[in-house]
DNA sequence: TTGTAAGCGTTATCAG
DNA sequence: CTGATAACGCTTACAA
């Protein structure tokens, strides 16, 4: 038998006083309007009585719902579980909830998820799933919807943003590289749409430049998405090109486990004859052969700032909200697909030469 | 500027008849009751004003919220997103939407999201954290509040549940392995608190004996977490209690992944002289040296049939709801953890390779 | 076929 | 400090 629910009313009863006494005993914010004893009494009742907030009847009294939307491309890809955990940790601390919408990067897709957050009433958005100059957000932010991206960031700095310190960390792999007496480096760049890849390129350009090392479009590849398929492809555009290189520096992780694959299966071996770097730190990469050396960013972390920024943001009067830009530091983690260039410099470059005779 | 959310009234004005006609027409289930010019009318004027439901007050009005909660120990564990996926794929088809609750196995992080999600007004819940006896179940449960779990199941049939063939997995796990010349086999069990541990260490007795297998006690480790540290413990003990083996059947991948890394610290390699199974098929199983030979369960499909039997449920008069238990087929993935017993013939190899063409 | 009106559980305004 | 009352936007008997 499924017992009614207790309202104020039911409280209210109980006590002996008005509903509105009770609502005003139970609000933080409003119980210094109520005599301590008598508030006290209300909240023992309610507590025996394990009363509940009536969400929807509070959303439709106050016009907030204390839910928000994150929207992101897949969940299935592992670099966004944890900024989602992230995210509802620090939304739950203020008793929010989040609801979840995957886009895949259809547009279709994307039209429905607006309709249905928008008719759920969420009260702010968290985007994960944005490109550098992205319709969709605009029209959002043209209706006043507070809005934080995370991991990534529109090129309309009016809009706030959680990402990570995308340029020391190709410098921090440059440099590593540099160390290990690399000096031919090829680059396996990401979706340029995309603020990641695009900061992570226009990051290894001008490093690149800074450290004096070999430019030659040859060594760039652009990768259409941020897949390992994509990584192979790049690798087959790489190897076609002509250049020599003795490393690549892939924009992200997945990129990396299919060059890696790619390198193989044309009887290259990393690291012995290349080296390869990866980006995020993704689960398992540090149990792959070989061990992928890469940037560690703090996705739960990055979450967790997001949602704080969007809570601030609705804890704001509309007329003055700022946008705000965290960048959060990250780290190098050196592993096995790096290795020292075996001492003269040609060597390995002949290696890769004989390599490819063979075939 | 922020305009105010268009609603039933204005649609109602801007064609000149009442809320309660606009609602109607707006309802596929009660469309029938009005003219249908009048209809089409309204439904264009809604469309052009962009209207959109208040959930809210639907809620309030309905005592549904279209929302469902779905609990798990830890969306960033790789098994979950895909059964999260499936949910909200599955829900999406009825405009519902889900709320995530992260457990970590923490009973008070259980009793916050019960209450959490209980003040949302959830309308009911999947559960993929859940025990084989389960207190916070039986309370929710004896509430009256519609639940199927996903992926493990309660000992108690009156809860509905989506699981996979653990045993037909185990099975065709145990056929591949003898199927290979394996006679000594060791099984890592899991936590025999939750219904996956407990099933898979049963089919692996049942059907060991059935093969015929060794059965030495000492061939058995429990592992009290489904996590790579614990497979390396796990296999500490095994070798600790002396019983020699040329297998091992792990309870999920992580421990398999863990049982490998301990066996390669005894200077025993997998597979040359130990082969080792997986179970799930997470991502990325595939690129590790060596691959893992595992079970692979469809854990999207788990999460969309699970929604869609919590669906029919809520579509269902609270008297006449009736339990129902889906088992999901499973695939044996053979990859290179496992291989043939080398010592004493070719012979083995032989029926190896038919096996391998046979599957 | 359409309009009327009540009421879901809150919060907020205004008296007292 | 507390009570009465209205209103949020919607669905749904019931009346017309």
């Amino acid at each position: 038998m499924i017992r009614k629910r207790v309202t104020l009313k039911d409280v209210a009863q109980a006590v002996g006083v008005h509903v509105s006494t009770v609502s005003r005993a139970l609000d933080p914010r409003t119980r210094h309007l109520i005599t301590p004893e008598v508030a006290d009494q209300i909240v023992k009742a309610s507590k025996q009585l394990a009363y509940r907030q009536n969400a929807a009847a509070y959303s439709l009294k106050t016009n907030r719902s204390r839910t928000v939307g994150v929207v992101l491309p897949d969940i299935t890809n592992q670099i966004f579980p944890p900024i989602i955990r992230g995210v509802e940790d620090a939304l739950a601390e203020h008793n929010y909830v989040a609801i979840l919408a995957n886009t895949d990067g259809n547009p279709k897709r994307e039209e429905n998820i607006s309709e249905t957050l928008r008719t759920r009433g969420v009260d702010g958005l968290v985007l994960a799933s944005v490109e550098r100059e992205d319709e969709a957000v605009r029209r959002l932010v043209s209706d006043g919807i507070p809005i934080v991206t995370v991991n990534r960031k529109v090129n309309d700095p009016g809009v706030s943003s959680v990402v990570h310190d995308e340029d020391e960390g190709v410098r921090r792999i440059l440099m590593h590289l540099v160390s290990l007496g690399h000096s031919q480096i090829a680059n396996i760049a990401g979706p340029q749409e995309l603020s990641t890849g695009e900061e992570r390129y226009r990051a290894f350009e001008h490093h690149r430049s800074l450290l004096g090392l070999d430019s030659d479009p040859r060594l760039i590849a652009f990768a259409h998405g941020f897949n390992e398929t994509e990584g192979e492809r790049s690798v087959e555009e790489l190897i076609a090109a002509g250049a020599s290189f003795t490393a690549i520096v892939c924009s992200n992780d997945r990129l990396a486990i299919g060059a890696i694959a790619a390198l193989r299966r044309h009887g290259i071996s990393c690291p012995g004859d290349v080296s390869v770097t990866g980006y995020n730190d993704m689960p398992m990469v540090d149990r792959l052969a070989p061990p992928l050396t890469t940037i560690r960013i703090q996705q739960y972390r990055a979450g967790f700032e997001a949602a704080k920024l969007l809570y601030a943001m609705l804890e704001t009067a509309p007329d003055q909200r700022k946008p705000e830009h965290i960048v959060l530091p990250v780290e190098l983690i050196v592993r096995g697909s790096t290795q020292a260039l075996s001492s003269p410099a040609g060597k390995c470059r002949e290696a890769l030469n004989r390599k490819r005779e063979i075939e």
